[in-house]
DNA sequence: CACTCACCCTGTGCGC
DNA sequence: TGCGCACAGGGTGAGT
């Protein structure tokens, strides 16, 4: 389940693999993979081209060639590899883009959750999917007063705010759970219910868990690797999610696991109090 | 607009 | 050992 640092670490795998190298052929073996009817234009735009950088935007990798930019989303369990053609291709192998050097970029997803879609470059800004988003979390332009501003008449549960990505982009599941044991705060707490301490609170949290998950290469918890087909680190630093049954570090009360919003939830109800009604 | 929920997928892990 | 089923979950789109 890549989230923000998950995605960055392998945009820095691609940045590290890709850059430089051009696209020979292409192949597409399950094609709900890309969001085009028309595979075969889709190939006859990429085939040929230079990868000239990879960017991210919240859960979102762009990687730019000359004309056009491979917008792509990894959802759950996407991955990509860099490898040598003579290598035999996984069952769960989807995409291949075959480049230089007998080396091949490939799409590997198990659930074929993820998506990908080719954009002509400047269309990227257009997009609905991008724009939406909300700023980074490290962005100047996300603030304390931002959350406020999104806060404000909802009553939504505080942890569905988080996972919607239009006020701050790149926050999931795992994350979401973490930020709100960091900051003290119930899951369940209607959004408009949470005072400015707690705003300003779960600010801080979501950046230095943000950058402290990057650091660490993010998390791997089921299935999660690099480009080098390396684990994350961060799952050591997890104080919430995967641990129902176990003592909270800080309190030791047991962790609970719930739903909210469907999503499978973890938190201490200790530490991390539902007040009012 | 705000909110909820089904859908897309397959491997895993449980109960029996 | 094996079968059936609930579960995992991000984004999208339909429905209320």
């Amino acid at each position: 389940m890549p989230e923000l640092p998950e995605v960055e670490a392998v945009k820095r795998g691609l940045d590290q693999s890709i850059v430089g190298k051009h696209v020979t052929a292409i192949e597409v073996m399950w094609s709900k993979i890309m969001r085009h009817d028309d595979i075969e234009a889709f190939k006859q735009s990429l085939i040929g081209q230079v990868c000239q950088r990879i960017d991210r935007r919240g859960k979102f990798l762009l990687i730019y060639f000359d004309t056009h930019v491979l917008l792509s989303h990894l959802r759950m369990e996407g991955k990509y590899f860099l490898c040598d053609k003579e290598q035999p291709v996984h069952k769960h192998t989807h995409v291949i883009l075959e480049l230089d050097n007998q080396e091949e970029l490939r799409y590997h997803d198990v659930r074929k959750f993820g998506r990908m879609e080719l954009l002509e470059i400047g269309q990227e800004f257009q997009h609905p999917s991008l724009t939406k988003l909300g700023p980074e979390p490290t962005q100047a332009t996300f603030s304390p007063h931002v959350i406020k501003e999104y806060l404000s008449g909802r009553t939504t549960a505080i942890k569905n705010i988080l996972l919607d990505q239009r006020m701050v982009a790149g926050i999931g599941n795992i994350y979401a759970d973490e930020i709100l044991f960091d900051a003290y705060v119930h899951p369940e707490m209607s959004a408009a219910e949470i005072t400015d301490e707690e705003i300003q609170q779960l600010y801080y949290s979501i950046i230095s868990i943000m950058q402290a998950a990057i650091k660490a290469g993010g998390s791997t918890i089921r299935s999660y690797a690099n480009m080098f087909g390396e684990a994350g680190h961060y799952q050591a630093y997890h104080q919430v999610y995967g641990k129902d049954g176990e003592h909270c570090s800080r309190c030791g009360t047991i962790i609970e696991k719930t739903k909210v919003g469907g999503r499978g939830t973890h938190f201490c109800p200790n530490c991390q109090r539902k007040r009012g009604a």
